[in-house]
DNA sequence: GATTGCATGTCCGAAAACGGCGAGTAATCC
DNA sequence: GGATTACTCGCCGTTTTCGGACATGCAATC
């Protein structure tokens, strides 16, 4: 069972996604992920976690919380859940780059594959994906589009080219 | 959670599967699908159908049994499923050929898949894939052992070569 | 008769392609 | 010179694609 809600935020309509004990997913509009996966699901503001993120989101975005504290659940294979971990470190109005972030967990050469498996977080936002850009201080990609990378690092304070 | 038991029989000793309604799987020693699958699995000869299965499997071996009436349940692909149906029909006694059956569920040229598709059935001698041979009457394969298709054929009264 | 070629569904392993990169080099612009 | 672009090439996990193997049988060919 997939229990879901939407709310209005300053970068568009956000979909949430819960097992009913953790939030499993945070997709902006247009993201290919997007689509609630086949099996039923109801939309319910009220489920699990929910009503949590909806008000912690509500204090992100107005500039009052730095900092989620909801419980999560993702799968993925062993090396996403690695980097995934590693995002969760990246304080609020700090960038990383894709190869430092690779460096930190140990597999040096692993700056792409660290790309891709960002661009596969299923959990935007509170999962701090946006928070890594290019080693010259490019935004470089993001999976809801460059323009909201740029809104969120901006509303956090953060420096970088373009 | 998955229920299981263990029995003697003139073709050596059967291992049942059970979700607790139905039998899911019968298989015969060095069959490869015999490793139980990772969940919890439970030796329990009295969860559900299976003390009737081991009955009417007694009468089946001591000749006095010639159709099976257990409730059955397995997964598989469109195609497996539909080949595994027809697997129901063909009478005690009687045998048809891979091609025979290919064309009966409409897909004359699909005798080599059904080959496979009986292999992977999982509910040995209650589903009888043993009574598909070539059509030339040889006996050409069987998952538990040609030995174990001869014996059962020959209990059955078939007519084959070899 | 013996051999060859094709049709058919599924699984599995290998190989290749594909990115939300980055470092190094060369060309270019003041 | 020094800084900024443009291009090339290696890096690595994931996904996609492809080829082969099978519990066959029919037709065509030699």
């Amino acid at each position: 069972m997939l229990y879901y809600a939407v709310c209005e935020s300053p970068i568009g309509p956000l979909t949430l996604h819960s097992d009913g004990k953790s939030l499993t997913g945070l997709y902006m509009k247009n993201e290919p992920d997007h689509a609630l996966k086949g099996c039923h699901a109801v939309l319910d503001a009220k489920a699990g976690p929910l009503p949590l993120v909806l008000k912690q989101l509500r204090e992100y975005f107005a500039g009052k919380r730095r900092d989620f504290d909801v419980p999560l659940h993702s799968e993925g294979t062993a090396f996403q859940r690695t980097v995934w971990r590693s995002l969760l470190k990246i304080p609020f109005g700090e960038t990383w780059s894709y190869g430092g972030l690779a460096k930190r967990i140990g597999n040096p050469g692993a700056s792409r594959a660290v790309g891709l498996a960002n661009g596969s977080n299923p959990i935007s936002i509170i999962v701090p994906c946006h928070r890594v850009i290019g080693a010259n201080g490019t935004l470089t990609g993001y999976g809801g589009g460059i323009e909201r990378k740029r809104w969120l690092l901006t509303h956090e304070g953060c420096v970088f080219k373009g």
